[in-house]
DNA sequence: CGTTCGATGCACT
DNA sequence: GTGCATCGAACGT
């Protein structure tokens, strides 16, 4: 089965360590990487392609740019945890917390290429067939490809079954803008894989 | 091509 | 009450 092929290929998740650096670090390095996520529709795997970063209460553009408030809470505590969100009332967005408790920062996921899934990814996306490269494209595509919601905030990234794992294949990255904030969209904090047809715009 | 705009929930002011 | 780290349909050119 193609299943366990894909997943005796797959490196074990990426350990806390990983996570616990600075911010920028972390986002360059998971390009390339995969999100898989375990669930009982069947599994979704895809290499990371497009992230941003959010870094600091001095970041106009974090969530914890307000301080610590309920919402925000997982950005403050350990690294290597979710930080799932519901935005514009309709799209989970996920992200995974970055360098030491207690500093609050985050790489959000924003696009990957599917590499195993595709039919579970299509079913949940609904409507239209849609080209493979289009199925995790954008924050909130991504996450409804996944079956990603609330239920995930503040899960275990390092160990269960929604995980980021290393892959065989190294992309070559470049940054840009971030991009679709109102604030701070100065800081090149957006880390794309630079030869991808699954990046955003 | 391009731009506008409605849907929709909730944290925060 | 306001404003989103969005998406896609519906327009206009």
């Amino acid at each position: 089965m193609p299943t366990v092929t894909r997943k005796a290929r797959l490196g074990t998740p990426l350990r806390r360590e990983f996570y616990a650096r600075p911010t920028l670090d972390v986002a360059h390095d998971l390009i390339g990487k995969v999100l898989v996520h375990v669930s009982a529709a069947g599994i979704t795997a895809g290499v990371i392609v497009e992230v941003e970063a959010y870094i600091g209460e001095g970041d106009a553009a974090c969530h914890a740019a307000t301080g610590f408030t309920g919402r925000n809470a997982p950005l403050y505590g350990p690294p290597g945890q979710a930080y799932v969100y519901l935005n514009y009332g309709i799209h989970y967005l996920v992200n995974a917390v970055t360098e030491p408790e207690g500093v609050p920062a985050a790489v959000l996921l924003r696009a990957l290429e599917p590499i195993h899934g595709r039919d579970v990814m299509q079913q949940r996306r609904a409507s239209t067939p849609r080209a493979s490269h289009d199925l995790c494209r954008g924050p909130g595509n991504l996450t409804r490809a996944f079956g990603i919601s609330l239920r995930h905030n503040r899960c275990d990234l390092t160990s269960g079954r929604l995980f980021i794992a290393d892959w065989e294949f190294t992309r070559r990255s470049h940054w840009t803008p971030r991009i679709g904030i109102r604030v701070a969209a100065g800081r090149r904090w957006r880390c794309v894989a630079s030869d991808s047809p699954a990046v955003s715009r």
